[in-house]
DNA sequence: ATAATAAATGCAAGTGACTTGCATTTTCAG
DNA sequence: CTGAAAATGCAAGTCACTTGCATTTATTAT
């Protein structure tokens, strides 16, 4: 079903080459810099595919700011950087024990959970 | 400083006499109803007040999606249903532990976490 | 290879939530 | 009561993302 375009292989590149997550349009922009005629729909409807085929990661930056980076095996979690947006992964989630708790308790089946931590990173202290 | 108007008080009283989370849409046309010329700008500029006084507490119900609880005092939560968006609350927060080790591990001061949980409730399953 | 076909793309226009600028109204401290 | 700061309403703007649709492209069956 999902085909291997040039389009969708440049996006992968960038994410897989880029140490820290991007948004979509600064992805945008470094493709377009190999491949001038991207459309941004493309960008976003391969970062939704994507997302949903789990080899990238949709982060939450801040209130309707997003930012993707290629999904490691490991269940990260980000701590991001209040002030310079700086992001580094967590690994080892606490959180599935909790998960099983509550699941009992409100008698919700629990399919996915979302945590994000916010402080100052030790540059901007 | 903060005035109390008329409208920001309609805002509050809307938010504490409805038991489930709103959306700022929501409850711009529940004010709308007993003060038909209010504008939908008040709304969003007492929420952002409202919630950085920390009276109210902005919910992330998905991507790009918001609503908002009167804020107990318990570090609550919430649990929203991906069917049919019910959204019940969850006392006891275990992640402050959590948010000291990974402090100790990064270096990061962490001011803040968002924790969604996300699921079917028993209606729904 | 080649043609058939389903997926993916690019473009243009649209959506929806939220923001901003600004003139007017309202609250409240003195 | 009065004046200054705050808050409001309106109109226009922004921004990220989506949708419709005609065209192109990657894969599949021949």
């Amino acid at each position: 079903m999902a085909r291997k375009t040039k389009q969708r292989q440049a996006i992968l590149n960038v994410i897989q080459n880029t140490a820290k997550p991007l948004s979509a349009r600064e992805i945008y922009e470094m493709v377009k810099a190999q491949h001038p005629s991207v459309a941004l729909t493309t960008i976003y409807r391969n970062l939704d595919l994507l997302t949903q085929q789990q080899v990238i990661c949709k982060l939450r930056v801040r209130d309707n700011e997003y930012s993707y980076v290629m999904n490691t095996e490991e269940h990260w979690h980000y701590i991001v950087c209040l002030s310079c947006h700086q992001t580094v992964g967590v690994v080892k989630c606490p959180f599935d024990n909790f998960a099983a708790k509550v699941a009992a308790d409100t008698g919700y089946e629990i399919v996915a959970h979302d945590i994000q931590l916010y402080g100052y990173c030790r540059n901007c202290r």
